[in-house]
DNA sequence: CAGTTTATGTCAGCCTTGTTGACTTTCCAA
DNA sequence: TTGGAAAGTCAACAAGGCTGACATAAACTG
């Protein structure tokens, strides 16, 4: 695994150390990139799940319990779990469809439209440190490395909500 | 990426906007980043923990119960369940302090190597793709930002660890 | 209209992996 | 030599995954 490439380009960045130094990395930042929402989280006695679903919600306000579930990868019994708790603590609102009255469509009150400002824009202040860290060139790296590293289904999902207005 | 900036340089790229998608990148990223070892792990009736635990005993044979705990970020205790299964199953061997014999060093087994391997290998398996896919200024990009993203303790410990040989 | 499928919710029970508290063994310093 | 600190272990609890079974209501289909 080394030395020159195919195509005149170096393959050095291929090697199984450089790609330990990815893992490990990968493995430190995730840590970084949850650590302040859930110091918010813990106070209110929520966790990462909580956070999850109020910011899928957020996204696409109206959505279907079962849209939430296909974007989490979860289980409806452990999503209803946690969306039965913020529907009884006023965070989220679900109301019954129009069109198909089986569904029900999910949107944040006020207050939880509140929380979920209060977390992102935590996890939005250590995005922008570390960006701003970076520089552009380097954030378009991180995100296309991203982008490859999701599974086919995944990346569709993404790639589908990514441009969209929230 | 284009526009004026202060110092020449755009900011297009620290919208909230941008940063709300690196966050939505990094959340389904994480998802592929551990989805082969997990598969691994669940047909052995492992989880992702022991997958750490794992990792880190290879990457620093001999290492304390205590300097794993560190690097890990949880607690002893909680370490303590997944080291005892390990130890259990003849993966990774527990030896008594020469020095201090409050101390257990730990190290893989032949076995414990070779799960490693296995892990490792389907970790970076994906991570190779997505590098190949996104070509080496990417990947410099990807690691830049994913260094400014760790806490400063926790950047403090994968530098010390990044150019170590295992 | 009867029967089936779909969307959702709920109960029960299990597992992993985090937590805190209490305890033992060992080391070290006063 | 004795008391505190440090390393590790055991016990018990909680969050949040999972599966399976079942209920309800609404929609769809023949």
């Amino acid at each position: 695994m080394s030395e020159a490439g195919t195509g005149g380009e170096s393959l050095l960045f291929l090697t199984d150390e450089q790609l330990r130094k990815g893992i490990e990395a990968m493995f430190f930042a995730y840590r970084g990139f949850t650590a302040d929402p859930d110091r918010i989280l813990s106070e209110l006695g929520y966790g990462r799940a909580h956070h999850r679903a109020v910011h899928f919600i957020n996204r696409r306000p109206g959505l279907t319990v079962n849209a939430l579930l296909s974007v989490l990868g979860v289980t409806k019994q452990s999503l209803n779990r946690v969306l039965r708790t913020l529907i009884a603590d006023g965070l989220v609102e679900s109301r019954v469809g129009k069109s198909d009255r089986r569904e029900r469509h999910l949107r944040l009150t006020e207050r939880g439209a509140e929380l979920e400002r209060r977390l992102s824009e935590a996890q939005r202040a250590r995005m922008r440190a570390a960006y701003r860290a970076a520089g552009p060139q380097a954030v378009a790296g991180f995100r296309q490395v991203l982008e490859a590293m999701m599974d086919d289904e995944i990346r569709a999902q993404y790639l589908a909500l990514r441009d969209t207005q929230s």
